[in-house]
DNA sequence: CGTTTTATCTAACACTGTTAAAATTACGCG
DNA sequence: CGCGTAATTTTAACAGTGTTAGATAAAACG
């Protein structure tokens, strides 16, 4: 027997069935999402997917996580490409990758912040980790500016609300946590702000006072930029 | 003929049907309602609410405009509460009330900031209005606060990209924006921070890294304050 | 070749939104 | 009161949905 080759031809498939319905998607919208319109275009029928996927949230919830490693992947590669440069060029570089995957992407954006399906429930304990590796992203940057010198925290960030920092304190150290708790707090932040303006903008709700949104965004993050204390001459 | 009465039984029914709507909502989630789950709890069947809402989309949109309303109520009701004081506090109130709707109601908002119907589509030019109304709080409290010199802003604020000041600037003046372009910006930048923090909250994507998410808003909101330019002695 | 595992299909169930046509109810007026 | 008209509501049906059970086809192995 060569279990390599069934199990190769058994991911195949999965993946197959995932482009499929990527392409479902990106086509016709998460309405256009269902078992039988991807069984149809791959030339079978619907309960035949079941041998693949347990149900369509399985399915779902794959797309999710491809959808997030992706993200991540889009995030990563943005800040590499500017590693040499200092924080703060590489946290503009980082939001702006950020909100360009989420323009670029936006049902899959919403797959992921969203919850696009009725009767789909995200398993949190499956989709965060896959989540928190962009958050990761950010988090590093911030924890190498502080160790650099970059950032000359402002007075509201210098002292963290003892709650948060007895969480963050318990992070630190913990599965791939190596940052300190001023990073993964700026980080967190960070990660609000960013996502606030991308849902509204995503949802069409910001144009209609602010006009042009991608002056909105560029400036929001040198704002940014400036109010979590990295030194304007840097 | 007494066509008050008609349409009085004609709105009264309407409003029954969008309060089982609500109920189902609460109860069950957006996979829960349906057509025939709201009739069959009305005691009738499905096709006789064609007569009170064209589509299920129709119904829709009309509890997504009372959510905003709701939404909109809670958050002027917070401010009227401390309309004597100075603007900072009334924007904290505001961004408590605004965030405690949202966590006790969250499929009611994401029913307005997501989209969990995939067949369903937002009429953007019906919905935007209602969106508008809990932004113009904002909007106001910071064209008072600008007006009485409560607001120092700070630089990166001072002077806005030109091709928003040209969509501000046309905005002033329109249609209930009787607030100065700074106002709208700050009132903009304010929506989607808050907004940020509440999505990500309600996703619990959070939680993980940050533990108090109390703590967490009330910080941020405080650092917004101050971030903007409000004097920190008033 | 036969056997066994894997993959896929057909048929069916309980749902969904929606439409057409028939049936019922309520109302105003002579 | 009773008739006629208009407003409601129902039944039946259509085209979808996810999902399950059981039969069937295909492939792999001895």
């Amino acid at each position: 027997m060569q279990p390599d080759r069934r199990d190769r031809r058994r991911l195949e498939a999965r993946e197959e069935i995932k482009d499929t319905a990527r392409a479902l998607l990106a086509e016709q919208g998460a309405a256009g999402l269902s078992l039988r319109a991807i069984a149809k275009r791959m030339g079978m029928t619907a309960p035949g997917l079941y041998h693949y996927f347990g149900s369509i949230n399985d399915l779902i919830t794959a797309l999710i996580l491809d959808a997030f490693t992706q993200l991540a992947e889009a995030v990563e590669k943005a800040d590499a490409d500017v590693a040499s440069r200092g924080g703060a060029e590489r946290l503009v570089a980082v939001a702006h990758a950020w909100r360009r995957w989420a323009l670029d992407h936006p049902i899959d954006f919403q797959l992921l912040y969203g919850s696009p399906i009725p009767t789909y429930e995200q398993p949190t304990d499956t989709t965060y980790p896959a989540a928190r590796r962009s958050f990761l992203v950010t988090a590093s940057i911030f924890a190498q500016a502080i160790e650099c010198g970059e950032i000359d925290l402002p007075e509201e960030y210098r002292r963290l609300p003892p709650e948060i920092a007895r969480s963050l304190d318990a992070l630190t150290g913990l599965e791939g946590h190596d940052q300190p708790p001023h990073a993964l707090y700026l980080a967190a932040i960070s990660w609000a702000r960013l996502h606030g303006h991308i849902m509204l903008e995503l949802f069409h709700l910001i144009q209609p006072v602010i006009g042009d949104v991608d002056a909105l965004f560029a400036h929001e993050v040198n704002a940014l930029i400036r109010q979590v204390g990295f030194t304007p001459s840097q």
